[in-house]
DNA sequence: TTCAAGTGCAATCAATTAGTTGCATGATAG
DNA sequence: CTATCATGCAACTAATTGATTGCACTTGAA
């Protein structure tokens, strides 16, 4: 679970963590752990290490600015997976359509008279 | 956990289960457990589990045929989980675009000499 | 300087998860 | 009909995970 690709989703597959990622998301000056506990239901600690979470999948990154950290939404971590998706759900379609097509020949050298004139 | 996002990319945040995945992107006919059992370094109850995890997320289908059960990818929970990143991402570089220019505007009636011509 | 606020660290706990093994069931080729 | 092959089900284990709590450390303000 240590590669690039599994942390990522792995980060985003934790609803507490997607909904903090999305509040960073709207933040574009970060959020301390502490401002995010007292919306959340659970505890500043279990806030921390989802954050941590998140900036280790590259989803957040912490700037400490004196005794505060603030975390701010990084979103190339994003970008990768998102493309990851993509990328093998049109090579799929693809291949599907290229099936199709075969089907579709075999279907007319057979019978050749139902071809579209 | 168990709303549809949080399945998809809990799905996918575990390398056996991508690689199975991939499989079954390049296999347009679909797989059966045993088969894919076969190259993998684990168990065939431990495949199977995993293919009925993907199904379970929308990444791939089942199909019973006489005493086996391929399953053959599928891509709509996987472009959702690509949109629902970029999406975000975007909209996250909207909001950085825009504050940029806010900076850039403040810096120019600051030092108006400055201005470009 | 003192003290409160914000953070960091560690131990602990319950629930979930990836994996195993053993055996039962069901479909099909001889 | 009967082996046999593919799948299904159940119990069990070890590791991971989300969360808690208590306490120590650091920083800033009065």
């Amino acid at each position: 679970m240590s590669d690039d690709v599994s942390v990522v989703f792995a980060a985003l597959s934790d609803p507490t963590r997607r909904r903090l990622f999305e509040q960073l998301l709207e933040q574009p000056h970060g959020r301390t752990a502490t401002e995010l506990a007292d919306n959340a239901s659970v505890s500043r600690q279990a806030i921390v290490k989802h954050l941590q979470l998140l900036a280790n999948a590259g989803l957040a990154v912490a700037v400490r600015d004196g005794r505060e950290v603030h975390y701010r939404a990084s979103t190339d971590a994003a970008q990768h997976a998102s493309v990851w998706l993509s990328v093998r759900a049109s090579a799929w379609d693809r291949r599907l359509a290229v099936l199709e097509k075969g089907v579709r020949d075999a279907q007319n050298s057979k019978t050749p008279t139902s071809r579209r004139r």
